[in-house]
RNA sequence: GCGGCUAUAGCUCAGAGGGAGAGCACCACCUUGACACGGUGGGGGCCAUAGGUUCGAUUCCUAUUAGCCGCACCA
């Protein structure tokens, strides 16, 4: 581009074309391998895992602000010279994508049972073929600077041998058991699942009361319940060992009315007196409290319905019912035959599957379960010591530290068939369970070689638990590993800080001795404009992909970084969106004006060092503040507010103000001032764009590889610091003053319909001889902002008869607009400006007249306040003097 | 029941112990040689309520109200 015409130059389109860029910059970006991690000695490493998505299907806005949000930051760090590795990769999604394409499978009319297992899961892993690549093409839109050497999928070989070895390694440790308890139960999807994948709901339900008759024949005993239908599996009444009412009765025996069992009567502290009529019917294999119970007081455990909540043979005449249609049937009966003599309605919680939908049923069946104590205790002792992963907003720690601390054994095998598979046989002969690596030849305990493998698979949070060091190559001791583990940061929304924050921590902890990052940032979730969460079933999500095809990927990142604050949700505005577009096509044509400026100007030719001017020595100096404000942003992951330091500068400071004073120069005759102002034109614009890079990573490239720079790309380009050199307050002190003259100028112009393109006379009143030196350092500034015909700068200035005022700090200006003004318009003008200073004024006396502020307040805030008084103070005075003139 | 978050302009949201901000929307003017996806100017808020700490609170603390979220219990 250098050496173009500025005529070629003045081609290019007034509006920025995302598309045209995005993907030709990405392919050259992936081709030129900028965002592989080079693992040189030299550099510092710095590395992320991707949260690996789903392989259910697309991505959604969630994904597309996390990884925006990691973007950010590695991008950053690889422009400041470290040796970045953001990870990608991918979850297997046991169930989800299990239920995916079951459901695809049922609309040909076939289940996974027709295929069988070998059958079925090849075609879950066609499907996932299919959405990884849709998924890699997403990120590719979205311009990750991911590095595609190092994908890994959870279900990888080397991914699978890292679970094999945590379970084994769990086991011989006897932190991993099999047992028979009570889990929750998906009657849909057919598998247990761990505490967290319940979703406990507020639903009106009722609490039936029912007399049980005692077996002696005495009288009956009352029980209410939710669940009429799990009466069928009642062993037991329990009642509180206190409630005189019921003392005489443990030991006895009721009827279970319909299946006539007879079940005792016992005592049991867990039974709060208060609630329904205090005494408590006992399901043990239908409820996990019952369950408890039943442990402490032996009773028999009876399931009454099968895996799909179908009721069994235990359930005597209801056998072959859904649980929900036993329920109505049930409730019939027992009215009629007058054992349910009271409904009362009732709201409870009722735990629904996560994944399903489906009613939980607390289901007695035998699982595979972590040992949590321990490995929780670990966790919790580190972050107690303040040596554990530090969380941004410190507001998570909290909510983590309280999951961990009462957390339960985990329930981690699952009977569907896409995940890991337990690493489990048994012997047919002896019954021997054989928990390894491989599947052993035969039975150690009997030599049998008659082995079974377990036929479940594991919780896949099971593997992605693993996940930053079982993608690093763990268990070997790999180069990855060793250089770039534990990582810098986990970026994750709040919603899966217990699912898989908690069990990377307590893994990381157990099996690498470290804990797998060291921050984690919690970012909140995205809803809809109407505050909803975006979900399928309320067709309410957008589509990153629809965004990126109408604004860019650029905008809508640039959308997602700043319209969230740490940790809160954010909300989903077209008009935000467009608003980003805004300001990128606003980049796009100052760029252009850069470029249509630049004439022969080279990168080399940039000279900072010649005679700046005001304005030059200013944006500089505001430049470098955006810098050392960024970077301050960054670091302590405040993306919002970097992104608007950006926006700000950008836009209201080099557009608005910048540019416009540049043209002076660069259509003026002066070379040399020329030359100073192409250089600080270019290197501002070229700092400007290293700074917002991270952010809007297409346009900045786009730019930055026309405009004048060194260097192959602006991806690997040093992102710029803070530097004393350019700190200049006074520069930006006279700036400052020049610009309010401006606007003030502007002001008056707009509320006394006189156009800009009317030259008016101005006279410049300033009050001592340092403010007028500087006035005229920038004289050149005012004429071309305010379009004076004439432009006295006088301290001895007198007021002219008919002109309108305006009152700067330090300066008094006068535009005498004789015949133009209306003199009642200026006079209630100038009350409503003496009104405000007045106004100003008196709290700041206040302030100053209170005897506790002069003594206790810092010396400095005094000062500023002493300052400030005066000033509004001489700015009234000024109003006030002008408006006595024009009323005389 | 326990814990957390939120309450600032019409809307969505920043903000900071000492002069209330942005984007969008609104009003007026401007087709000025980068940009109408633009420019200039403007209107609009007792910063939820009540206390407290402080020389000073919209900002910190407590309570209240409203909304949201998590956890536990729910026979």
């Amino acid at each position: 581009m250098n050496n173009e015409t500025a005529k070629e130059q003045q081609q290019i389109p007034t509006v920025y074309d995302p598309q045209a860029a995005e993907q030709r910059l990405y392919d050259w970006w992936i081709e030129s391998q900028f965002f592989k991690a080079t693992g040189e000695a030299d550099k510092q490493p710095y590395s992320i895992v991707i949260p690996p998505p789903n392989v259910t299907g697309v991505l959604h806005m969630g994904h597309a602000l996390d990884f925006t949000l990691q973007d950010v930051l590695v991008r950053r760090k690889r422009m400041q010279g470290y040796d970045a590795l953001w990870l990608p990769g991918m979850d297997h999604a046991g169930i989800a994508t299990q239920a995916r394409v079951e459901a695809t499978l049922r609309q040909e009319g076939i289940s996974r049972f027709d295929l069988g297992r070998e059958m079925f899961l090849e075609k879950v892993w066609e499907w996932k073929e299919h959405y990884a690549s849709v998924i890699r093409a997403q990120w590719r839109r979205m311009g990750f600077s991911l590095d595609y050497s190092r994908e890994r999928f959870t279900m990888d070989e080397g991914l699978s041998r890292a679970v094999r070895t945590v379970f084994v390694k769990l086991y011989e440790k006897g932190l991993i058991y099999r047992g028979n308890r009570i889990i929750n139960w998906d009657p849909a999807a057919r598998t247990a699942l761990s505490d967290i994948e319940v979703e406990y709901k507020e639903v009106k339900g009722a609490l039936h009361h029912m007399r049980y008759p005692l077996q002696d024949g005495s009288g009956h005993i009352t029980v209410a319940t939710t669940r009429p239908e799990t009466m069928l599996g009642d062993t037991g009444i329990a009642v509180h060992p206190d409630d005189e009412r019921y003392k005489h009765l443990v030991g006895k025996t009721v009827f279970l009315p319909i299946i006539g069992r007879e079940i005792p009567i016992f005592a049991d502290e867990y039974v709060d007196m208060d609630f329904g009529s205090g005494a408590v019917k006992v399901t043990p294999a239908h409820d996990p409290n019952d369950f408890e119970m039943g442990l402490r007081h032996n009773l028999e455990m009876i399931s009454v319905m099968d895996e799909s909540a179908t009721m069994n043979e235990n359930a005597g005449p209801y056998q072959g019912l859904d649980r929900f249609e036993c329920r109505k049937q049930i409730l019939k009966d027992l009215q009629e035959q007058d054992v349910l003599f009271k409904i009362e309605e009732h709201i409870h919680s009722v735990g629904h599957s996560e994944r399903s939908g489906a009613v939980v049923e607390p289901f007695l069946s035998t699982q595979w379960f972590v040992a949590m104590k321990p490995l929780a205790d670990t966790a919790i002792e580190l972050q107690k010591q303040g040596d554990g992963v530090r969380f941004v907003p410190d507001r998570f720690e909290k909510i983590y530290l309280h999951w961990i601390e009462n957390v339960r054994d985990w329930c981690i095998s699952r009977q569907l068939w896409w995940g890991h598979r337990i690493p489990a046989w048994y012997c047919d002969e002896c019954n021997e369970t054989i928990v390894s690596m491989e599947k052993p030849a035969s039975c150690p305990k009997c030599g049998h070689a008659h082995l079974r493998q377990d036929e479940d698979v594991l919780d896949t949070w099971f593997s992605s638990g693993l996940w930053p060091f079982s993608t690093m190559g763990w268990p070997d001791e790999t180069d990855d590993l060793k250089r770039y583990y534990p990582t810098d940061v986990l970026v994750t929304g709040y919603d899966i800080i217990y699912f898989w924050v908690a069990r990377m921590i307590f893994t990381g902890l157990e099996f690498t001795g470290e804990k797998p990052f060291r921050d984690v940032l919690i970012h909140g979730l995205i809803r809809d404009s109407q505050g909803r969460k975006m979900s399928k079933s309320l067709g309410n999500g957008v589509d990153p992909l629809e965004v990126i095809e109408q604004y860019g990927a650029d905008a809508l990142r640039f959308m997602l970084m700043t319209a969230s604050s740490p940790g809160n949700d954010l909300r989903f505005y077209w008009e935000k969106v467009e608003s980003a577009r805004n300001f990128a096509n606003k980049i796009w044509n100052a760029s252009r004006f850069v470029m249509m400026n630049l004439g022969d100007f080279r990168y080399e030719d940039i000279d900072l060092h010649g005679e700046l001017g005001t304005a030059d020595k200013w944006i500089l100096h505001r430049l470098n503040e955006t810098a050392a404000g960024v970077n301050a942003a960054l670091e302590r992951y405040d993306f919002g507010e970097a992104g608007r330091q950006l926006y700000e500068f950008i836009w209201s400071e080099y557009c608005d103000w910048y540019i416009e004073l540049a043209k002076l120069y660069l259509q003026g005759e002066d070379a040399a001032a020329k030359r100073t102002t192409q250089s600080v034109l270019v290197y501002v614009l070229d700092q400007s764009l290293r700074l917002l890079h991270p952010f809007m990573p297409f346009i900045t490239e786009e730019i930055w590889q026309h405009i004048p720079h060194q260097g192959q790309t602006i991806t690997l380009a040093a992102y710029p610091e803070h530097q004393q050199r350019f700190v200049d307050e006074q520069a930006a002190r006279e700036m400052e003053l020049l610009m309010d003259m401006i606007r003030s100028v502007r002001n008056i112009r707009a509320e006394m319909n006189v156009p800009q393109s009317r030259p008016v006379a101005m006279i410049v009143k300033p009050a001592n001889s340092e403010t007028e030196a500087l006035i005229r350092r920038g004289k050149a500034y005012i004429r071309r902002f305010c379009n004076p015909d004439s432009l006295t700068i006088d301290q001895t200035a007198v007021t002219p008869e008919k002109s309108v005022t305006a009152v700067v700090t330090g300066t008094e200006l006068f535009l005498p607009l004789a015949g133009m003004i209306d003199v009642d318009a200026e006079i209630a003008r100038l009350e409503k400006e003496w009104k405000h200073l007045d106004a100003e004024v008196e709290r700041v006396e206040k302030k100053l007249s209170n005897q506790g502020f002069l003594a206790k307040a810092p010396a400095d805030v005094v000062e500023a306040e002493r300052t400030k008084g005066l000033d509004y103070a001489e700015k009234r005075e000024k109003v006030q003097a002008r408006l006595e003139e024009l009323r005389r």
